[in-house]
Formats: C-alpha cells, sequence, structure tokens
DNA sequence: GCAAAAGTGTTATACGTACACCCATGA
DNA sequence: TCATGGGTGTACGTATAACACTTTTGC
C-alpha cells in the first residue's frame, strides 16, 4: 500500500434518509453525542469499514444509528470532500439517498444519542441547521428526491407496500409543493407502464368510496416523465 | 487525526472526458505506463493531494495527463469503492465527467505515456476494454451525457463558443444515435428560452445558405425539456 | 338520502410531427 | 440556374388540463 507515498484519507458515509410523514416532508436525523458539533443534527453515517462496499456501509450506519433496517430506496447521492470540511483531519463522505415510507415513531438506534424525523423545510432555510457541511448536502438530497419523482417511480417507495393512488398523490403534493388533480392524475399514475400494478384489494374508507389498492410496478423509469404541472392557478 | 483509529484509504479523481469527433461519439483515454494493468487504456486520473478540493484535482489530472486545459462542462460522476477495484490497496475514486469540443489532433501531456481520444461505442460493447473498473465508470458517464441533454444545454458544450444550429443537432445525433428533424430541431432550440442566444454573424459556407451563428444561453435546465424521440421510420 | 372521496367522460386547447415551401449562397 | 443546406409555414393528429359527472361507500 502507497500510505507513505501517498496523502490518506478517512472515507465515511452520511445517509440522507427521507419520507413523508403528517403530510411534511421530512428527513431522520441524529444528536451527535461527541465534538465535534456535538449537540447539533447531523446525518446518520460513518466510516467506511477496510473491507466493506460502500452502499454496504451505508446500511450499516443507517441501522446502527437509526434502526432504520430496509429503506425501499438507497443509492449514491454525491461525494463531498472539501479540504476544511470535517476540523478533525481530512475527510471525503459518499453521502447517500435513501427513502423510507412512513415507519411510525419508533426510531433511534445504539450508536447516537437520539435518531427522530424533522421537517426539512425549516432545515433548508437555515444553512446553519446542520453540522459539517450537512446542509449542503440535505439542499442536494431534496433537489434529488424531487427530480427524480418526475421520471422514476420513486414515489412509491414512499408509501407502504400497499397503497391507494391518493397516497401516491400526496406524496408528490407534499415534496413538491403543489396541488395536483386527482382525476388526471389517477389516469397518468395507472396509464404509466409498469408505474403501479393493481393488487384487486381495495383500503378500508372512514368515508367515501374505497379505493384501489395498488403495488409498485416493476419499471424504473416512467415514458413519458409524468410532466405534472400542478393545477393552475 | 484518527489514522490509526480508523481504515486508511487512497483517494483518487478520474475523469471521463467526452466529445464528438469526426461524427462519432469519443472519450479521451491515455495508456498506462505501470502496473498493474501497464499498457491498458484508462481515463485520465490520479491521487488527490491532501489540501486540493476534489474538483480541482480533477482538472489538474486532466491538464496534466492530456493537456485538455478548460473543459466547457466538468461535475462529479459518481465514486466508486468496491474492495478489491485496485489490486494495490483500498482505494476510492471519484469520478468526474468532463465535456470538450472538438479539439483537434493535438493531446498528450506529461505524464502518460499517451493520451488519444477513442470511439465510445466499441469501449462500452468490451467491458474489459478499460483498466480497473473504468469500463463501469464509461457506461455511467456516456448514460449521464445522454440524459442531461435533454433537460439541460449540455449539448453547447460539445460545440465551439460560436455555433450553428445544425452543429448542435450533430451533437444529439451522434450520441443519441438518430436521425433529428432539422426544422422541427430548429424551433425546440431557439423557442426554449436561455438554451442559445443569436450572435448576429453567420458561419462560412461552402454551399448552401449560411447559416447563423449561436452562443450559448444562460439557462441550466431546459423548460419543458427537448422531448425529441427523432424521425419515425 | 346526503356527504365525501374514487374514478370516468368530455372537450377546448396546446403541442409535436411531418413535410411543403421559401431563402441565400457557391459553382 | 441549379444544387444545397438553412430556415419558416402549416395541417393534422395526439396529448392533456379543466371540470362535469358517475360510482361507491359511511352515517
Amino acid at each position: 500500500m502507497y500510505t507513505s507515498e501517498y496523502p490518506i484519507f478517512a472515507v465515511t458515509v452520511d445517509v440522507v434518509c427521507l419520507t413523508v410523514r403528517d403530510h411534511t416532508f421530512q428527513v431522520l436525523l441524529v444528536e451527535r453525542g461527541e465534538e465535534p458539533f456535538a449537540g447539533r443534527l447531523a446525518f446518520p453515517g460513518g466510516f467506511v469499514g477496510i473491507d466493506e462496499d460502500l452502499e454496504t456501509a451505508a446500511h450499516r450506519e443507517l441501522m446502527e444509528e437509526t434502526g432504520v433496517e430496509a429503506p425501499r430506496f438507497l443509492d449514491q447521492l454525491r461525494t463531498y470532500g472539501d479540504p476544511g470540511r470535517d476540523p478533525r483531519g481530512r475527510t471525503v463522505t459518499v453521502a447517500h439517498l435513501a427513502i423510507a415510507p412512513d415507519l411510525g415513531e419508533a426510531v433511534g438506534g445504539s450508536d447516537a444519542a437520539a435518531a427522530d424525523w424533522h421537517p426539512v423545510e425549516p432545515l433548508l432555510a437555515d444553512p446553519d441547521a446542520l453540522a459539517f457541511d450537512h446542509g449542503t448536502i440535505l439542499a442536494d438530497g431534496v433537489e434529488r428526491a424531487r427530480s427524480r419523482l418526475e421520471w422514476t417511480p420513486l414515489a412509491a417507495d414512499f408509501v407502504g407496500p400497499a397503497f391507494t393512488i391518493a397516497e401516491l398523490r400526496q406524496v408528490y403534493e407534499v415534496i413538491w409543493g403543489l396541488e395536483l388533480d386527482p382525476a388526471n392524475f389517477h389516469r397518468k399514475v395507472t396509464g404509466a407502464r409498469g408505474f403501479v400494478e393493481e393488487t384487486g384489494r381495495t383500503a378500508d374508507s372512514s368515508r367515501g368510496r374505497p379505493a384501489q389498492l395498488y403495488r409498485r410496478g416493476r419499471a424504473e423509469r416512467i415514458h413519458p416523465p409524468l410532466n405534472l404541472w400542478g393545477r393552475r392557478p
């Protein structure tokens, strides 16, 4: 190895885990127990093992620090490596984007002092709300998720294994911050090949006609992209 | 620093530099001078300096190894860090995507044995054509470039500072491998706000009516995306 | 029945494709 | 004046936004 010939780095992973809870776009954060940034909010994450691949490390850190075991989606987001981003030394972090359905209150793993969901909007508005450069990373993660909704079935990863078209529509409405026509949305989603499949079952309805339940389809891309520009004002 | 407490990594950058030359989609490669993979083709790249940020390192390595000084576009692509991707030890590489206009033959820098442009297609067809995991990286870079053409003015980065609409169309035709209607393409591109601006000058024409010259506009995204599905068969 | 939510029908308009056609130049 | 590529006009078909309307449930 060339540890004496070449610069030495520490490599970490961080996980931007997003969900929709209580009609709000939220992100999973831990309260840091140690310096630097002790007591501040940050993404779950940590050092990559010497024989561990990056995605495995991301899954492991998410599980260890928050108890979230199986996000519906997890992929690389971007790598952040500015000198000085970590006061302890030269660290490069490979940020990942994860999507989980609303899992209820019970989060919190072994390592971190506390893990909880936080609404995204106030965090985006205050660049110094999070430790390290995590404010920048959050902005990139949110942008990536918003963009992916257009041309992949990512929205289905925000809801449970069986869901109604209205639940899916609320994901778009919350994340994009606009109101969609339920009738046209229904046609677009059910008409896009491979986005959703019927289960044959219907949802319980407290009032109104019960909705059909769907599951996620096999498609990885939506053709053509869902061109949802929202309701005209 | 925690070099004794935590795993030690080497961090490199690699640059997938793409262009369109001779009506062909091409990538800039160097012939490796040393083991491992001596004599094999690889992307320009190398170790990141201890006080250097990632993008600066990418620019530097591209310049040092190929002489390409100012690509029109350079951004992170993805990070590759599987254990075992480099037989010498644990290395994480932050791959970058660069786009340059056709610069003529003269490439070749100081460090590498040789640097030259190579058509992309045969390299994609043979997964073992390149050193390390660079075949995978090339496939990701090409896919990213193809996708960006749809919704950003990336095509303008493949041509010179002043260009005709026909030159721009050829970029799409070569990279997407299809034939476009010149009339409709012209309208779409000139109609998309911020994609191109008139220069007032015209190109020299060997035959036919001389074309207007345009420069790149200020937009970073095209609304709506250029929905070019090509000429029907 | 009534309210509420799911889902379907309908229509005016916008948009895109195809291609006819005119324009400006070199030979 | 002919050939060639640049650029415009336009008709027709398809997609879609808007919203009226029907369906199916709980109360």
